[in-house]
DNA sequence: CCGTGTGAAATCCTTCACAGCA
DNA sequence: TGCTGTGAAGGATTTCACACGG
């Protein structure tokens, strides 16, 4: 395996952020049969500004042409290598109520590079269902069957249950969580989690209405994914 | 309605981010019977550092007690008045996929402060059926039949249909958008527009699963909350 | 004595602006 | 000439560290 282009030092969390979405624009494009684009229309289609883009993409090595713009083909491959995208993980849900069925239903949440080798549910009743054809188990069935540990665990159960499905998660060896849990995840050092809080979300915009209601105008926009990060580990 | 505490001045954002989170935990004491926390609790619970913990609610007043901390109850008070909790903002859903049936059945969607008003599908065979006891109609029926614009509406159509869907929810009055399809919106000047992607945050979840395979080890944690914003308008 | 509130320092990210290559 | 790559400037947020009030 070979390291990365330009950079050796781990990306700024908002650049890495802002990856997906030029994945998914250089995707479309490519679809679309453009084979090059400038900096200054990705932005566009990402509603940030040019200067943003280039520095991102100057981190993952000298991905462009001067006088003519970015090669789709080679952008897409570079922020592929980059996000493990050809890679396939491995993924296990653990809670499948409504959002759980949601999320192994969804088209998106599995295209490219993930695909779903595990089901748990705490629930006796649950367990031995199946969920598009995949069975819903228990965490020990889980683990008995698993040969290596899925990469990524997400936690779509009450928010009772998360930090219990966190560290089973975490015992079997995943070490990379999404969390749409309400509640603040216990891990310890070296494992990633990532918040989804669907309320919250709701919350934050509420605080602009509110501001309209009380100020006269306001005027700004929130963009392209939310996200506190806090350290652990460090 | 009265202004707000201390500031005058709109909150940093990732400070409003955090605001939840404190309610949450906030709203946890209080049913534990506690009455009062420190930053250092609040902190350690919500996963930051107390320093951020101070400066973020000192910007909403001065709500501590030197010597003893923060009472629960006027914390919850001070950020339900920011976020605009007390208010129930009409919510409306467009797209009634896998995603948006979750999202009304989900319990904590639509816990504090907000309710389902409208569930909108393009797709005429859907339209009609109910969820959760929700009438699914058309966009013109929606219009007709709403007096007042709700607050907050939901994106959760497939990507084609996402901007039709923000332009349409736009036109019957909603500045605060929520979207979780895989697409940058288009929004005039004063909508406010938060993206929740959750195929991109697999993608983020994977770029440090492939640190962790190329390089030795990595110990970072990221948490609550994901975001990328982009400042539209200004 | 304890813990908040807060200036000041440090850090991180964004934006500018332009040199340099195609 | 056009557009990337990038030092340097600017802004914002986090963290420090401590004075002050309870």
């Amino acid at each position: 395996m070979e390291r990365r282009a330009g950079t050796d030092r781990p990306l700024p969390e908002p650049t890495v952020a802002r990856l997906p979405h030029y994945l998914r624009i250089a995707e479309e494009l490519r679809r679309s049969g453009l084979t090059t684009i400038s900096s200054e229309d990705l932005a566009r289609a990402a509603g940030i500004n040019s200067a943003k883009v280039r520095k991102d993409l100057s981190l993952l090595g000298s991905l462009g042409t001067r006088g003519t713009g970015y090669d789709t083909e080679s952008l897409i491959m570079a922020i592929d290598a980059i996000l493990g995208a050809a890679e396939d993980w491995p993924v296990v849900i653990v809670g499948v109520g409504n959002l759980g069925r949601a999320l192994v239903n969804s088209q998106g949440f599995f295209t490219g590079g993930y695909h779903l080798v595990g089901l748990v549910d705490a629930n006796p009743a649950l367990v031995g269902q199946q969920v598009a054809g995949m069975p819903i188990e228990s965490f020990s069935e889980l683990e008995v069957r698993l040969t290596s540990p899925p990469t990524i665990g997400v936690i779509a159960t009450p928010a009772e249950a998360a930090q219990e499905a966190a560290d089973d998660l975490i015992s079997v060896g995943v070490r990379s969580i999404l969390n749409f849990a309400p509640r603040f995840l216990e891990v310890p050092y070296g494992v990633h989690v990532r918040y989804v809080d669907l309320s919250m979300e709701l919350q934050i915009l509420s605080y602009h209405a509110n501001l309209r209601t009380d100020d006269a105008d306001d005027a700004s926009v929130t963009p392209l994914h939310s996200g506190v990060t806090e350290e652990k580990g460090a």
